[in-house]
DNA sequence: GTCGTTCGTTGCAGACCACAACCAAATGGT
DNA sequence: ACCATTTGGTTGTGGTCTGCAACGAACGAC
């Protein structure tokens, strides 16, 4: 109503190439990503280091990805030696994931690494467009994520209900 | 050295958000953004639509996946009648691919469908807002190509990280 | 104590991807 | 014309990421 079709297209166009985009950098760039960590290891090691630790469904929930997933992608974590497995005192089915310092070094060395590579590829921007295509980017995310049919029941529910 | 590092890092997570974001569409929502084409019909058919006639190496190309891939996707969406093969005139180890008449029709019905789609999802949008987004989705999709090394050096790093 | 529910793990299958090996055709030097 | 090299495409193989289903263990209600 409020978008002209060809805008539309265009913008649906653009954001498609750039998820292809960022799966190719994803597998080729690797290392310029994710530094010495596993692909998923930013995606779960940041909530636990933003809030503390957490359970994996929560983790699970948080990244958008099936439980049995993030349980598999923290088992290879927990090995390295980033995460490490505390019992619950509230629940003794789940198990709470904390971020060793070997996590937190390894999230940071990522997070500069990430820095540099961003700053190479950010260095024509002002900051006046960075921010707002940020705003707009996230906005964009929130209306898809509500507009999406059968969207992620575990996300939509009020508080990580899991399913 | 424009933009600050907190800009610089909510855009990065921005991004990732929305390519994980992508992908969770397109598992879960299939059937609204491709209808009956396979996942990546969409993203091989296009140019065909577009650029009339090509070969299999440019399609490669043009979405930005090995040959191999591609070869195998095309098998399949030639298989379901989509394209057509023949061969390149100019060259007997080519095969140019055609769309076909169901291919085109095929093409046109995701379209509207997912015009449909996306007109839910940015009902709230102006015409000003998305074409914003959309100038700079593009811009930052080939700042980010061009920052990218190409990798072949850093992925044959002994050193390199396990993915 | 029993029953239904929830947490996390594991088995399984599917989609997508790239690299390497390979065949067929074109190209270029002699 | 000949043969070596290059190029286009297919297939084999292995790897990653993903979800679903089944399972045991623990919780909560009764």
């Amino acid at each position: 109503m409020s978008i002209s079709p060809d805008t539309r297209d265009r913008l649906t166009a653009s954001i498609a190439q750039l998820i292809r985009t960022g799966r190719q950098i994803s597998t080729r760039a690797a290392s310029q990503l994710y530094g010495e960590l596993p692909s998923y290891g930013w995606t779960l090691l940041l909530p636990l280091e933003q809030d503390g630790d957490q359970r994996c469904s929560a983790l699970a929930a948080r990244a958008g990805i099936d439980v049995s997933v993030a349980s598999r992608q923290l088992a290879v974590l927990e090995r390295s030696g980033y995460v490490e497995r505390h019992p619950d005192p509230r629940d003794g089915r789940a198990t709470l994931l904390r971020l060793t310092p070997q996590g937190a070094e390894a999230l940071a060395a990522t997070r500069a690494m990430r820095a540099d590579w961003a700053l190479a590829a950010l260095s024509g921007w002002s900051e006046h467009d960075a921010r707002r295509l940020t705003d707009l980017l996230d906005r964009l995310r929130a209306d898809i994520e509500v507009a999406v049919p059968a969207a992620p029941s575990a996300a939509r529910e009020p508080l990580g209900a899991g399913r």
